[in-house]
DNA sequence: AAGTTCTTATTAC
DNA sequence: CTAACGGTAATAAGAACTT
């Protein structure tokens, strides 16, 4: 197994640089791209916020009612999708230029193995600069690099350097350089891995040198195929490759509702709308299965699914099957509805 | 009892 | 009466259903 270089980009505060590039008559001020705090009663949450908003509390998902109450003179502004998939597009031009192999994380976050291409960490960290120059170049952003020896690695690089910035953590640092920082730091430990962590070792604000002392063994009866992951991750290894293109495997669509409600008609309408957007999306692929989401008020949440002989079904007949299986949330529960999604899967 | 399929939970961006 | 949480997708585990 030979050593690897990787690099990890993410662009700064992507949606709001974007908007402050756009407007920079807004620079200098909190930005919040978002839910409109006003409209909908407030439903929704922050998308992205530039520095100055965060310095407010306000961060991605927070409410966006909350981060009105945090910061009511901020700029509040819708997400333009449309829009930043075209900056998306401009930047992954020059980035794909730079490795044979880059995986796409989201529309600005993108892993690099630079093995083939660098022998050497310093040469990796040419390749970052030059990325960042000419990113800021041909679209006035920036970004972060971070490069390790694995992707785990680059990305806490990358994390440590945000924002407009560069680091590399070679392999003699890695042990290290993570032991003191958080449980969370490792990618896949979450709130509630976290808390299990936590609680296991009956210890508050553990850190990753305090979880290396479970057993691989404990890990794997906490956690299953996961805590194997862990346990090699809080040590900083972590063999996963760097995948090209993937394909999606399921597409689909939800819609929260203004007020939660219960009528039939208003329900079934927005349903028609979500599985015509989610058959477009879909276009020519073969269609495998589906699945209807229902969101209580309460927030619970339930699915129904239907699969079926991969082919390509029209856009009624799924329509038909989702509706019969959404009617059985209204007959089964008397609560009011929050949310109805739908989803299909895709063949391999 | 094994092999699918369905449902929920968790994570990430 | 005091404003709690989007949308999209992947993955894993366990339950439920088939054969």
């Amino acid at each position: 197994m030979k050593k690897r270089i990787i690099l990890h980009i993410d662009m700064d505060y992507f949606f709001a640089q974007i908007e402050e590039r756009e407007n920079p008559q807004f620079k200098g001020k909190p930005i919040v791209v978002g839910a409109d705090p006003r409209g909908g009663k407030g439903r929704g949450v922050v998308s992205t916020a530039n520095y100055e908003a965060r310095s407010f509390g306000i961060k991605s998902a927070t409410p966006i009612s909350r981060a009105f109450r945090l910061c009511p003179q901020a700029v509040f502004l819708p997400v333009n999708m449309d829009f930043y998939e075209k900056v998306s597009l401009s930047v992954f031009k020059i980035v794909s230029k730079k490795a044979k192999k880059v995986e796409k994380v989201s529309l600005d976050e993108a892993y690099l193995d630079l093995s083939d291409k660098c022998r050497s960490y310093k040469e990796a960290e040419k390749v970052g600069e030059e990325i960042k120059k000419e990113i800021y170049k041909k679209e006035r952003l920036t970004c972060t690099v971070g490069i390790g020896e694995n992707k785990m690695m680059a990305k806490i690089a990358c994390e440590l350097a945000k924002p407009d910035g560069l680091k590399v953590i070679k392999p003699s640092q890695t042990k290290k350089i993570i032991e003191e920082m958080p449980l969370e730091t490792i990618p896949g430990i979450g709130p509630k891995t976290k808390e299990a962590i936590q609680k296991y070792l009956k210890k508050k604000n553990a850190k990753i040198k305090d979880a290396r002392k479970i057993k691989k063994e404990k890990l794997i009866d906490l956690f299953g195929k996961r805590g194997d992951d862990f346990y090699h991750k809080l040590r900083g290894v972590d063999n996963s490759l760097v995948e090209g293109e993937r394909k999606a495997k399921s597409v689909g669509k939800e819609h929260t509702f203004q007020k939660d409600t219960r009528d039939p008609e208003k329900i079934i309408k927005v349903f028609r709308r979500l599985v015509g957007d989610v058959y477009r999306q879909a276009k020519e692929e073969k269609i495998k299965g589906l699945v209807v989401v229902c969101r209580f008020e309460d927030f619970e949440t339930h699915t129904k699914q239907a699969s079926f002989e991969p082919g390509n079904y029209k856009e009624d007949f799924l329509y038909k099957k989702g509706v019969s299986l959404l009617l059985r949330f209204l007959t089964r529960s008397n609560k009011k509805i929050r949310l109805i999604g739908f989803r299909v899967s895709l063949p391999e």
